[in-house]
DNA sequence: CACCGTTAAGTTTTT
DNA sequence: CTTAACGGTG
């Protein structure tokens, strides 16, 4: 018997309305999970719906993986028969169990990002487009926008606004596709568009899963794209059960496709949704959520929602504003320090920054107070050279097609096999239309009849070794050897292991350090999985980029980027770099409009971690990219009544002089020298004496009228960036520069 | 073909 | 300040 007893009224509907579309609007620490676990519970348990019928799709394993052990935990049922899992994953194992559907072989490869941008590289030069004019991400976003929209080759196009067939990068698009399709690969956009394209040339198929799908559950609603969106509504137009739950004030992916229209016009598309909205908090302080409101309050962009809380006031917010960076580090690691004196454990402490960059400092300073931390996210170890390397070679042994694996590997360690002979391979492949692997194979098979193409003698061999490794390898595969034994073997007998040990200097040991860690990955997997096989193996990392530690706090201070905030809470949480330019970020501050309601919801993010204490910090000069910028305090936090925080300024302050003339590691020793008498405004007043501030209209005597987008130094010393009415971007040195203000 | 030095540019990243 | 990518030399 499932206890509702527990549910405030609205989680109670939204767990009870079980016929129809519903959309659970549910605000941030409003206990989505739990609403969310609890109607799958009452499905199964309640309503006798078969663990089979349900699916219910996440955005992040994570997500998927905590609401799967709670389910389990709660309910006397076997449900590993519960699609609850991520919508790439989902979409994966569609693919492949309908892969002969759509002329796809079962053990294609997911591309991820990196090998997309390889792709559109050669393309680009394949076109002679040079990545000075145009930017490969340019092209990646155009081909990964057409996909979030739900495009795919073959189909009508969709909305001509987004999708000019005329366009040149739309050939792009076409080939990056034939790219694709020959290398059998699919990236991750095409995982969804792949589905819808099966569903729509095969209904037959649709309907076996729409029969099959009584329910489904759709979470983080806010950030699907079109393409998902698409899907969502096939699966469910039959029995029409679908719910989504989702916050718009939470949407903070759209750069990434997530298209926020989804929840604003739900209701239009399914007019018969029954619209709930969890409206009360229970994690944050009234103050915080009073205060993060009145920040959100100025979005316009937004359903509505009026978030309370029946928790206890608390106490205000901490606004500190400090003089550098290495000030706010050092702040920072004093009152984590203090914390922990007066009994508050680390791992209920968390500090959040806006770019990855921001951590280095701050570990710094973590490091040197001894207080254990820990960095989620950051740079990802699947990322790395070696680790993609061997994976590369995995890849290839998994799917022979996969040119793009072999090319890079190919002289991996060196073999010789440089980049000329390799060239004159692949012109083989693309005359013959086979393989590169093919064309390999049939150079050592018979070589006779590659003489015209001169490869020397050391090639010849190199080929010959390589192709007989790779292919012992296929046969173990083939075999259901384990895939570490599969993985010791090529890490051994193709010399990467020698070639590292070779070389004695510390980068090199730590790269053999993160190869054997993958090979625990590889056992760990092992271990996990049903039916391990290195095809399997590659999903999982490829869809699954959680790291094991990220999941296991032990007694530790948390480190992330506010995006990586997102779904967690924190007794204590620091929110640092509250400044124009950095939060919100500068390209954001240049394009205005959603982009500034997108920061503001980042904003609103990171002030809703805080269950009881929330500091807001932000400093007067930052060191960035080796020179120091004065931004200002964040816009964001004028948009909190005063009455909910406290602003305490720095201490210290430096002279006005020191300032202007203080460049690079001078900053450090300034930040040292403190002068204690001067009042604070002094050093702000450093960026208003600029004789061309930010924001000031000029004229410039050759390129017209501008206005200053970023200023930088004072004096002699002072650098502007300015925007041109024609969209263009120069910098000037003030002393030099022809420039009048109008 | 491999290595080294110079140069340019620099968000966020569930999958 | 970093890091990736290019071009020249051994």
């Amino acid at each position: 018997m499932i206890n509702l007893e527990i549910l405030n009224p609205a989680q109670r509907e939204a767990v009870l309305h079980t016929d129809g579309p519903v959309m659970i609007l549910a605000g941030a620490g409003s206990g989505k999970t739990k609403t969310l676990v609890t109607r799958i519970m009452y499905l199964l348990e309640e309503l006798k719906i078969s663990p089979f019928q349900v699916l219910a799709l996440t955005f992040s394993n994570k997500a998927a993986r905590e609401m799967r052990e709670r389910v389990s935990a709660e309910i006397n049922m076997d449900i590993g028969a519960l699609k609850l899992t991520t919508f790439h994953s989902f979409c994966s194992n569609v693919l492949r169990s309908e892969a002969s559907y759509i002329g796809l072989s079962r053990n294609f490869t997911i591309y991820g990002d990196s090998e997309s941008k390889a792709i559109v590289k050669t393309l680009m030069s394949r076109h002679g487009i040079s990545p000075k004019e145009t930017s490969p991400f340019e092209i990646l976003r155009y081909i990964d926008n057409i996909k979030n929209n739900g495009h795919y080759i073959g189909r009508e196009i969709v909305n001509p606004a987004v999708v000019d067939p005329e366009d040149e990068f739309y050939t792009l698009y076409q080939e990056f596709e034939a790219e694709l399709a020959k290398a059998n690969a699919v990236d991750f956009g095409g995982l969804i568009t792949g589905v819808i394209q099966l569903f729509e040339k095969h209904p037959d198929v649709l309907d076996r899963y729409c029969k099959r799908f009584k329910y489904v559950l759709i979470d983080e609603y806010q950030d699907t794209n079109r393409a998902q969106f698409t899907l969502m509504e096939k699966l469910s137009s039959v029995q029409r059960n679908i719910c989504v739950v989702g916050d718009e004030d939470q949407s903070i992916y759209s750069w990434r496709g997530a298209d926020i229209r989804n929840i604003l016009d739900f209701e239009k598309i399914f007019p018969d949704a029954k619209l709930i909205k969890l409206e009360q908090n229970y994690r944050s302080s009234k103050t915080i959520i009073e205060a993060a409101a009145h920040v959100i309050g100025n979005n316009e962009l937004r359903k509505g929602k009026s978030m309370w809380t029946e928790n206890p006031d608390g106490e205000v917010i901490h606004i500190k504003e400090l003089g550098s960076d290495k000030d706010e580090a050092a702040f920072i690691s004093q009152e984590i320090l203090s914390l922990s004196d007066s009994g508050v454990e680390f791992r209920d402490m968390a500090a959040f920054y806006r770019t990855n960059s921001q951590s280095r400092i701050l570990e710094d300073y973590l490091r040197t107070n001894h207080i254990p931390y820990r960095v989620v996210g950051g740079v990802k170890f699947y990322d790395r050279k070696e680790v993609k390397d061997l994976l590369s070679y995995v890849r290839l042994v998994v799917n022979s097609r996969d040119s793009l694996a072999l090319s890079r590997i190919i002289n991996v360690p060196t073999r010789g096999v440089g980049a000329v002979s390799l060239r004159k391979i692949e012109d083989l492949a693309v005359q013959n239309s086979v393989s590169l692997w093919k064309v390999m194979e049939d150079i050592v098979d018979n070589p006779d009849n590659y003489k015209h193409i001169r490869l020397s003698a050391k090639v010849k061999s190199s080929l010959r070794s390589f192709v007989s490794l790779i292919q012992e390898v296929c046969l173990l595969n083939e075999n259901k050897a384990k895939p570490s034994a599969i993985y010791e073997k090529i890490l051994f007998e193709s010399g990467y292991w020698d070639h590292l040990r070779a070389s004695s200097d510390y980068e090199s040991q730590a790269r053999m350090e993160n190869l054997e860690e993958l090979q625990s990955a590889i056992v760990q997997y092992e271990s996990d999985a049903e039916d391990p096989s290195l095809l399997g193996f590659l999903e999982t990392i490829t869809l699954d980029t959680t790291k094991e530690e990220d999941d296991q706090n032990n007694g530790q201070v948390s480190l992330m980027t506010v995006h990586g905030a997102k779904g967690l809470e924190f007794h204590y949480v620091f929110v640092t770099g509250a400044e124009e330019n950095l939060f919100p970020s500068f390209q954001s501050v240049e394009e205005g409009g959603e982009r500034i309601e997108e920061e503001r919801r980042l904003f609103y993010v990171a002030m809703t971690r805080a269950m009881e204490r929330l500091y807001i910090t932000f400093a007067q000069g930052r060191l960035l990219f080796g020179q120091v910028k004065f931004n200002g305090p964040s816009r964001f936090l004028n948009e909190i009544p005063e009455h909910f925080y406290s602003w305490d300024k720095p201490t210290g302050n430096r002279s006005n002089s020191s300032f202007s003339k203080s460049k690079g590691n001078d900053w450090d020793e300034v930040s040292q020298a403190v002068n204690y008498d001067e009042p604070v405004f002094e050093v702000r007043s450093v960026v208003v004496t600029a004789k061309y501030p930010k924001g000031s209209r000029i004229r410039h005597a050759i390129y017209g009228e501008g206005s200053v987008i970023q200023s930088d130094g004072s004096g002699s010393d002072e650098k502007v960036t300015i925007k041109f009415s024609d969209g263009s971007r120069k910098k000037f040195m003030v002393k030099f520069a022809p420039l009048t203000i109008i």
